[in-house]
DNA sequence: CCTTCAGGTTAACGACCGCTAACCTCCCTG
DNA sequence: CAGGGAGGTTAGCGGTCGTTAACCTGAAGG
């Protein structure tokens, strides 16, 4: 893994803030003012580095869809890989089950504003890019159905599908947590989170 | 149960267009003027009924956390009604979490814009009226935490919270179930949910 | 040393939006 | 039948916002 040691880019703080803000008053409530003062620049700076505001967006919503994707992707090949003398299809479903769980919560803990956008600013976007987010949630969604109804065989294809989005909903909830009273650490939430989704996907599998 | 039978209000009319709008394009993305004519008027007269747009979202937000919250202090009283004779507290506080969630999924289901209202635009009230929602859904919240630990009594109450906004986050998936290949019927739909919702707290409880 | 260019600045434009003002038109009621 | 209020209409004001234009500056490179 390449940890990161030199300073973020320009571009990268902006887009750090802009998330921010975004996800704090939604994408009409944040002028371009107030994301160039957030990064010490004032107003049109900005556009030096994009060509708008509704850019800004476009390019977090479609690096999010395809940091998901690729991280499941990875986890999954890792998995398959990893596990290539066994023969327990069953028992190797279950791993990757648990590192798709791992993954999303873990992005789901350090990028708040990022999971709070994915979900709630898609419609603003230009068309194609919107069709672009879709189709990567879309893979990540199909990816998860995979995965989940080959450790619970009696699930069908439907009801597989709105328990995966549903269980993305539960892991998501992490922005509401924050509120007052949560848990002590993070990693006792994010157990807590694991334990809830595979309970949730039990439950569901018959 | 009151059934209504007449014919909706003007104000409520109003109210379920503008709900179904801000749920569509955010409370900012929605001009008056598009209110207006979603109801056949034509932009100001809607100060007719409303003192301004920030009211409706206002109206719609207190009454959406006023009416959850008040269903849920019902179900807790029949059920308390109706098993005043046997003495076996934790198979009733098992009946009650179970109405709670039947309650919380008949609203996820039936009023989806409210539902993604309800935990997306609340940061563009007054303060005043923020604080009269936030208070109606702590209420909401604490209700559901003591049944949650009253079945699962390993739980801590911190745990129990996150578990509770974590479910929440769960059963309020249901405007992302929309969008192809869904469940075939809302019976499937809500059972599916159900079943998710209990075993994901019976995961959370140790 | 001159040029170039990345990365800023402020001023200002045009569009849009929430809201008010002024006016109109039924319908109900004494 | 007078009149008054409920519920509309259109015109327009004031403010905000995204974007562009024009200009400035400091550092790198030949």
């Amino acid at each position: 893994m390449a940890t990161r040691t030199d300073a973020p880019t320009r571009r990268e703080q902006i887009l750090r803030e802009a998330a921010r803000l975004f996800a704090e008053r939604g994408f009409h409530g944040v002028g371009v003012d107030e994301i160039g003062a957030a990064v010490g620049i004032s107003g049109p700076g900005l556009y030096r580095h994009f060509a708008g505001k509704d850019a800004m967006l476009a390019e977090l919503l479609v690096g999010i869809s395809g940091q998901l994707l690729t991280g499941a992707k990875r986890r999954l090949a890792d998995a398959e890989a990893e596990a290539d003398g066994g023969a327990d299809g069953g028992a190797r479903a279950e791993v990757v089950l648990d590192s798709l769980i791992e993954g999303h919560i873990d992005f789901a803990l350090d990028d708040r504003p990022l999971i709070t956008l994915h979900d709630r600013e898609l419609d603003r976007l230009r068309d194609s890019d919107r069709k672009m987010v879709r189709q990567l949630q879309r893979q990540y969604v199909e990816l998860w159905v995979g995965v989940v109804r080959e450790v619970y065989p009696g699930l069908g294809e439907p009801a597989a599908r709105s328990a995966v989005h549903s269980v993305f909903g539960l892991l998501n909830s992490t922005p509401h947590l924050g509120r007052g009273g949560a848990l002590p650490g993070r990693g006792a939430t994010a157990e807590l989170l694991h334990r809830m989704a595979r309970g949730a996907f039990a439950a569901a599998g018959v």
